[in-house]
DNA sequence: ATGGTAGGTACCCTA
């Protein structure tokens, strides 16, 4: 079972880029982020034709918006609202396995990206994106069982590694990188002792990027990358990690999101 | 130290 995440920056935008993703990779399972439209003008009927038939979108105008397109059919679907807000970050699917008699949750997150300047007591972005990661870290912990087939993925904002970024040094000011959100992040990692499948593949000490900025002439020469989309998967699922992409070239198509692809095949 | 680009929307917000 193929499993697949992007921030696509805009469904409507790229369309053609996912169904050209969806005819290389042919994911069973896709998991979109920053989808950015409502969702009576999400591009439903190409997706459905290609084969995603079970879908669960949950997006507004101009921003956010997170959604699950699948092969296989939803037992349950989800929308949470987090921290007081309805801004379109966190959708939620049953789907049953073969091999689990617990069906297995995927959790598509849209964790916030913060603003620009790293102290919550000025900028109500960065609260914001510190309060969503507690309230996420206590939820998992509540409402889910260290024993179920669980995953969470999506952009975390959040690149918790040395390295995950391009200069650890250099990034400690910088949000995404800095020690409290890290630090939240690993307690929401901690909460439902979940296992990073991207790392289970890639060794800590080696540099691992999904997402470099728009901002650069030359993003490849550069390559000022920072590892901000994860798929973490909960114990029961480790023995059946099979495989990872990051698929980097994605970057370098015309018109491509600031993100690349990132999929995990499960070995059931 | 600064500003660089992209998308959606409606003349500015968010990333």
């Amino acid at each position: 079972m193929k499993v697949l995440t992007w921030n696509i920056n805009s469904v409507r935008l790229r369309l053609p880029l996912l169904r050209k993703l969806i005819s290389e990779e042919a994911p069973d399972v896709i998991c979109l982020q920053e989808t950015k439209t409502p969702d009576d003008l999400f591009p439903l009927d190409d997706l459905v034709k290609d084969g995603y038939g079970h879908t669960h979108i949950h997006g507004m105008k101009g921003y956010n918006g997170v959604a699950i397109l699948s092969r296989l059919p939803f037992t349950e679907t989800h929308i949470h609202h987090r921290v007081g807000k309805e801004d379109c970050r966190h959708v939620a699917v049953n789907i049953k396995t073969p091999t689990f008699k617990k069906p297995l949750q995927i959790h598509c997150l849209y964790i916030p990206a913060g603003g620009d300047i790293p102290d919550p007591a000025v900028n109500e972005k960065f609260a914001h994106k510190l309060g969503f990661v507690d309230e996420m870290a206590k939820w998992f912990k509540k409402e889910c069982d260290l024993d179920s087939p669980v995953m969470a993925l999506g952009d975390f904002n959040i690149a918790p590694l040395e390295q995950d970024v391009w200069s650890h040094k250099q990034l400690l000011d910088v949000v995404s990188h800095t020690p409290v959100e890290v630090e939240k992040l690993g307690r929401m990692f901690k909460s439902l002792d979940w296992h990073d499948a991207i790392r289970h593949f890639v060794p800590e000490d080696q540099k691992c990027y999904t997402w470099w900025s728009y901002r650069n002439r030359d993003w490849k020469k550069s390559n000022r990358g920072r590892r901000l989309d994860h798929i973490w998967v909960t114990q029961p699922l480790v023995p059946y990690l099979k495989s990872h992409k990051i698929l980097q070239s994605a970057r370098d198509w015309t018109q491509p999101s600031d993100h690349v692809p990132v999929i995990v095949d499960l070995d059931f």
